[in-house]
DNA sequence: GTGCGGAGTGGAACGTGTTCTATCATGTCA
DNA sequence: TGACATGATAGAACACGTTCCACTCCGCAC
């Protein structure tokens, strides 16, 4: 299922066109930390990149596309870091929510580009399903790992329930993620809305 | 904590201004049922409400304020349709399911509408926060309503836990909400992700 | 090499949200 | 009644996402 995905992210076209792809996303992401959603306009972008703006279209058919695919390479990268190290905590609900605290942390540190990814998400419809189905998918599965480490890294198959759960937690995390980023919640609100979601979903 | 928005909403100014701003919110729901969020255009609105575009910017600061402000009234009509009723159901989490469903189905009806003003609701930032606290305190006072139907009624004060446990709800309804108006999910789909959800966090 | 097709470029142009300006209408106070 | 403040109007102007066009450049078949 990963297949369809990296090919389409990574291994489309020439050596150059994957540089060029690189180059756009950076200066997404760049201009996103700096200002935030209304910072990253199309003109800036190709011009940080260094390629026209038609050029940017054919590789992103729109600013929400290209904000949406900036946060799957976002999300790879944090989902590599927490494939690699051993989840802390003795039950599912307490590893989910040392999974999300962390990813909420780091999140914070750049409250212009998380803004910008989040919104973008939001927005999006579904013209831009497979790069949401993407994203969606990365972060049920890094509940899921969360929820049952060993399982999961033995390939088995979660049940139905389990998936809905995760899923459910997954929703929860980004409408608390939304009440932040646009300042309607505060970080406390927000962490306590997670834990609460999180043990009632999991109590055992 | 009403009294401020219902000022600001109704009580505000002469009687003409009240028409005023009822026309304007009438022509932004019948645009929005034609054609969604991208069929609101300011100068429609402004040309069917027949005021001039400046005065739609001065009675709604931006086309979110607008679809923000449409939606509240239209979540005012349906809690006051609720708030009539006995809500059947024997448990806690039918009562609620009941109420969900009932508001989905509704909802379904008219999908323009829906995806206009939920799109509107996720895309707001910080500076539309009063209007999207009022629409959040509705929604959270429609499921505690639905909770416990007989404390409510009695003016009692609920939980801490209660509030917070409405509050994941509706940000589940939410979440399924926007993935349904934004082609991502199908009814079926919607509507398990809130059963689920919400047997799991009123499970007795 | 020559010709060809597809990708990239620069820049004009268009649509829609938002702002601004000049003018007009209305209701209040003296 | 007349002066004035406040709000309404028409419409120009601006910003940014998006589209389009004319042109160039590169790799490849012949």
């Amino acid at each position: 299922m990963t297949v369809s995905n990296s090919l389409s992210s990574d291994e489309l076209g020439s050596a150059a066109q994957r540089e060029r792809r690189k180059r756009i996303l950076d200066a997404t992401i760049a201009l996103a930390s700096e200002g935030g959603f209304d910072a990253v306009q199309m003109r800036s972008v190709a011009d940080q990149a260094e390629v026209a703006l038609g050029t940017l279209y054919r590789y992103f058919p729109s600013k929400i596309h290209l904000l949406v695919s900036a946060l799957g390479r976002e999300f790879e990268r944090a989902e590599a870091q927490f494939a690699q190290r051993e989840i802390p905590g003795d039950t599912a609900a307490e590893r989910v929510v040392n999974v999300l605290k962390t990813t909420s942390r780091g999140v914070r540190g750049d409250a212009h580009l998380t803004e910008a990814l989040t919104r973008a998400f939001m927005f999006a419809d579904a013209s831009v399903r497979t790069e949401i189905d993407h994203v969606g998918m990365l972060m049920t599965r890094m509940v899921t790992r969360a929820m049952d480490p060993t399982r999961d890294a033995a390939g088995d198959e979660l049940s139905e329930t389990d998936i809905a759960i995760a899923q459910v937690i997954g929703d929860v995390w980004l409408s608390a993620l939304v009440g932040w980023v646009t300042g309607r919640a505060s970080v406390a609100e927000t962490s306590q809305k997670i834990e609460v979601a999180v043990r009632l979903l999991l109590r055992d």
